[in-house]
DNA sequence: CTGAAAGCGCTTACAG
DNA sequence: CTGAAAGCGCTTACAG
């Protein structure tokens, strides 16, 4: 009847009358146990209130944790919360729980996050590695835990051995662009964040594949297609007033806009100036389809990506994973209209 | 260097030469430690690549996880995962991590979350109770584990003593027909989805209310305004499908869109007909100032939301929150043209 | 300021 | 099928 103190499995034996051995046991939901000790346990446990500790239980050696750690930029995007839902699912349906955390982009922050995984000892860590990482953050700190990469690699590619999922950003990019390209455009400008963030280098290389193809194609009679690029779409703000710009110079036929908030300032400035330049977009957004016209975009599939990762990071726990390799998705262009 | 196991502080008090409790103290920031052996520890750890075992420490009475769980209806939902995020944030500023889980609005899943999470030993529970909930899962599994609800309360509101986070439901609703009233409109309908759901209830009745006020305001010389509702906006194609009967009818002449879904399915009804009505929606979406006109709601803070509750939280853990009572957060109005 | 002992709640071989 | 003992990695009083 001890109030202050949670009732522990000792607890339970004493009341029951039998062994520790067979409370854990029975918690255990072990299969052959005499029909009335079980029922005396369950009776106690019920009476006590009595709930398994897995914190304790887990700290012998072989058990594990059953929870995994998921760091990502701001769990409130809508990108990331797609993706880890979708993680969440995959754990869900292997027994794990999830702990998730928001980097904010920093590498000192995510630093801490992985620390603190790690001590609160995970068994595993899907990361979106932060914007500015080194590959120091990987080879310093995680060392002995399982982990598999998503959305981004670590630096150079090749510089850490672990399984990475990516998105084809370089090839949604050049298909975009073609696109537009095919529509008639000649002049088509790439808009993108900050080419510190590895899938804006993916997209911008992509998108200059497209130009090169246009070119090698002979679809042009009148020498090269110039690329313009600008990487200042950091917020919608930003790329609202790029467009303006591009609409002002008349030198713009066709915009495609790397990022979410490139297509949204697009769509903005073009409202505002009263015309509209053909349009692509990469990554869905809510609002694509119910605009007019209707938004084309690269749509990535965010919700396997995550699947993906989990799986693969649960087969690396099993010790099942193969060699590290990167698993790249392809993505899906949805031409809606505004692409001509 | 055993390299098939992880080093424990022993290992590391071994290979530095000093006591286990000093190495403790070492990793717990203890402040008066001799500079030589906290020199010769630091390198021990980093030698063996040690890393603290926060489970192991968490099972000492008094120590707590410093993890704190949240259950909502689905992470990938922006609203649950806006929600997620500033939970997120307070813990972070305190030093807890999260464990969120999606309960799918099942009962069943629900009590199992909760099972595991109080299973794992968090400190505490931000909790949105399943849609089917009876105050039974409250009553019977939560007993000594600090909790706060948030979005809904549990069953009859004054069957569970415990901190609720509720936006003001009603008082929007109220202020959201009211606005499509006072531009003229006499035959506004509300469409909602479930019922079941305690927002559509307390929606449903901030409604009905503007209806009435309305009535005895004497707006009205031809008799009392009489509701016209629907509960079938379960999807966007639902709520478009009720909005086309509205359009046909010829008795509506306004809708209040009591969530996001039913406001959208109303936009694509509109532009499938060709004409539109005064509408005014429940919940800001991205969409709703992007497209023409652009669309009325009533916001919630929920970033609010989940600070507030959060902090009660922390509050009741450090057994510093007052009585259970609910708090129930303002709504914002926008008025973006919509509405008339 | 530091160490050896006891104990947190649980599970794992080891005997019965 | 069941129990008493030892031990998981760590921290907390207790002595020095």
């Amino acid at each position: 009847m001890r109030s202050s103190r949670p009732p522990t499995m000792n607890d339970v034996a004493a009341a029951a009358g039998v062994g520790l051995k067979t409370v854990s046991r029975y918690v255990n939901g072990a299969t052959n146990i005499n029909q009335e000790l079980s029922e005396r346990i369950g009776a106690a446990i019920e009476a006590l209130g009595y709930r398994h500790n897995l914190a304790a239980a887990s700290i012998r050696p072989g058990r594990s944790s059953k929870v995994i750690g998921l760091i990502i930029s701001d769990l409130a995007n809508p990108y990331y919360s797609v993706l880890a839902r979708s993680v969440e699912r995959v754990c869900t349906e292997h027994g794990y729980l999830l702990m998730s955390a928001s980097s904010e982009e920093d590498a000192d922050r995510h630093r801490l996050l992985v620390d603190r995984l790690v001590a609160q000892r995970v068994d595993g860590l899907v990361v979106v590695p932060p914007r500015q990482a080194t590959t120091a953050w990987a080879t310093s700190t995680i060392v002995h835990v399982p982990m598999v990469l998503v959305d981004r690699p670590t630096g150079p590619l090749e510089s850490v051995d672990v399984h990475t999922v990516l998105a084809d950003n370089a090839g949604g990019a050049t298909r975009a662009t073609a696109a537009m390209l095919a529509a008639g455009a000649r002049r088509v400008a790439f808009l993108g964040d900050s080419l510190e963030l590895y899938t804006m280098r993916e997209r911008l290389a992509g998108y200059h594949r497209a130009l090169t193809e246009a070119d090698l194609g002979g679809a042009t009679g009148t020498g090269p297609i110039e690329p313009i690029v600008s990487d200042g779409a950091h917020s919608v703000e930003d790329a609202a007033a790029v467009v303006a710009g591009f609409l002002a110079s008349g030198e713009v036929d066709a915009v495609f806009a790397a990022n979410n908030r490139a297509a949204i300032g697009a769509m903005e400035a073009f409202a505002t100036a009263g015309r509209r330049l053909p349009l692509v977009g990469f990554d869905d957004f809510e609002a694509a389809p119910l605009v007019t016209p209707a938004v084309s975009v690269v749509a990535q599939d965010v919700a396997l990506m995550g699947r993906v990762a989990a799986e693969t990071l649960l087969a690396l726990i099993a010790d099942e994973a193969g060699p590290p390799m990167t698993h790249t998705l392809d993505v899906r262009l949805e031409l809606r209209g505004s692409e001509r």
